[in-house]
DNA sequence: GTTTGTCATGGAACCGTTTCCGAATCCCAT
DNA sequence: ATGGGATTCGGAAACGGTTCCATGACAAAC
């Protein structure tokens, strides 16, 4: 048997189609003894109204399309659950766009705006141009997250400048003086700006402090924990060598305290490292971090866009929502 | 400026819309001068079709749901990954549902089936009951992945009973002879059975070594790893202890690493520890652990499912496809 | 020249909703 | 009883594609 539709429905409750709508989409102007007909029909057609048809007449898709870097690294993934836990209690169902490159991004947005396959777009992380940003549609609600290259919408970002500051005050106050960096290399495939912002905040607690920058003791690698390993070692086996590390990303401290294994120093007595994000795996290994709060960044962002979507337009479309970061105290220092 | 539609597209190439709907879905029945004056049009009016309208009339919607625990562990963003470069390179869509309780998963299924929601579901480790089958409508692709409960569907699983005893093997091949188990405990929300069997596959490798099973050293825990950090450490306080473990899931193991550090014990020498997923943060930790091919679990699924989109059915439509297993030596046993 | 078949094309009908307008009904004050 | 505003309701039109059938053009076969 064909499944029902609103026809059906409307023919068995003995009412027009129109009144089916309106029940279905608990509009007030229906007679409550109206209602609890039609109400009986779809329980007995065990019909629900169908998702393209809807989209097509309402012009709403119920989809929120999140954008993200392919996510090898975590920190995309626990702002991802936070997304998803609070969409789940909403009727907007989360589609995932990952993208793996600049061209990639530009696919996708030209897809995603013209075919309409969503009411609003979540951006984590990922820089736009300005070729990307005239590609978006004015009518399109946006939310970034990590990113506050996209001035014209709202974005819910943290001071890394700030953070980098933050974790070289910590390390100077456990009495460090000679102090290492090691980041992403900033012109990354994903354009990420993250690592330089940490890096002018370590320099400047340094000065603040009265040390000197030592660039034999600062290296920018790709983002696995292979390179921030052997960049590690490299620093380490120099004659004279940092006391600590701040390290701008998690997974890259992982691959510095390998390294620090490797060449029989203990962490934190020979060598101490600090890291940022506090991904899940750096409660695993006691990694001294900043801590950001990831999750929390995606439900606010789903919040927000939320918000957004439910009241048709936002109170300041190019606010600014800063999260705080703090000093997760563990045995790396 | 109103968004083209394709009859604006018609009308500006000269053609009628039936000639552009070929020319969209690439039919060869059009004369490639008019394919080409379509083309241009197309470009012009930069016109992409609508998706709703594409669904609603085609029947088909683009997309692939994928339905998961709520994922807080590691493993379902493995698999998810895994599927996400697969249908990346295609064209559908990838709609997460995160399913957190048994009533929540009748309810997606029943929306999702019920509003043609996906053109296919992937399904992680989620066990259905007869209930949750009863809704699937039976046209509906779906393939399992780390579930062999769905028997009338592909299921891409791994001998979880295998694993337990290549782990339990390892551990007595390397001298063992009082061996631990901890596992997560069965009946959790998400009904998964795995740690049953890996715990089978366990007692029956001690069994035909001649070992005794010692039930003073098994725990199951809930899946945190506080849980078995605390179980690993009470076992541990026993006069007679176990000088190694198999632990069956990754995470539970960073518990009982946590537990032999708290208790001043060395790593591999005063307790061993087996892993089992292989899980990322698995190498961080230097764990030695069972291998199943997470990422590989996703990719096949997904290429499966558009194996069989494309073709409107599948070969073998209850074909379970087992993935090897291997043991990874790391520095932990 | 006529017939037959193939290819290319136009466009009506259809997919299943929402929305809007007009009509019917109800309720109440006069 | 009557008028009139509010409430409730029915169904046509619209959303933007796909599909299918009818038609015309043209080539090949007789």
């Amino acid at each position: 048997m064909r499944t029902p539709t609103i026809r059906d429905v409307a023919k068995r409750a003995g009412v027009g189609i129109g009144t089916v709508s309106r029940v279905l989409n608990g509009s007030t102007q229906v007679r409550e003894e109206t209602r609890e007909r039609v109400l009986a029909a779809i329980r007995e057609l065990n019909f629900s109204p169908n998702a393209a048809a809807r989209q097509l007449s309402g012009g709403r898709t119920f989809t929120i399309g999140v954008v993200t870097p392919f996510f090898t690294y975590p920190s995309f993934v626990e702002r991802l659950s936070g997304i998803q836990e609070v969409l789940d209690h909403s009727e907007y169902d989360l589609v995932l766009y990952s993208i793996r490159s600049q061209a990639q991004l530009q696919d996708r947005l030209r897809f995603l705006v013209g075919q309409r396959r969503a009411d609003g777009l979540i951006v984590l992380s990922l820089r736009f141009d300005d070729e990307d940003l005239r590609l978006l549609n004015p009518d399109l609600p946006l939310i970034a997250v990590d990113n506050d290259t996209i001035q014209r919408y709202p974005r819910i970002v943290i001071d890394n400048e700030d953070g980098g500051r933050l974790a070289t005050e910590y390390l100077i106050a456990h009495g460090h003086r000679a102090i290492g960096f090691i980041g992403e290399v900033t012109d990354s495939a994903f354009g990420f700006t993250p690592t330089r912002h940490r890096m002018h905040g370590f320099r400047e607690a340094l000065a603040a402090a009265g040390l000197a920058y030592h660039a034999a003791w600062c290296r920018l690698v790709s983002l696995d924990q292979e390179s921030a390993r052997q960049a590690a070692r490299e620093i380490l086996s120099q004659n004279e060598r940092p006391t600590a590390f701040f390290v701008a990303m998690d997974m890259l401290a992982f691959g510095v305290l390998a390294a620090a294994e490797d060449m029989g120093l203990r962490v934190p007595d020979d060598v101490a490292v600090m890291g940022f994000d506090d991904i899940q795996a750096a409660r695993y290994l006691h990694l001294t971090t900043v801590r950001q709060h990831l999750i929390e960044s995606g439900r606010l962002a789903s919040q927000h866009m939320l918000d957004w979507l439910s009241a048709g337009h936002l109170g300041q479309e190019n606010q600014q929502i800063k999260l705080p970061l703090e000093i997760v105290e563990r045995a790396t220092v």
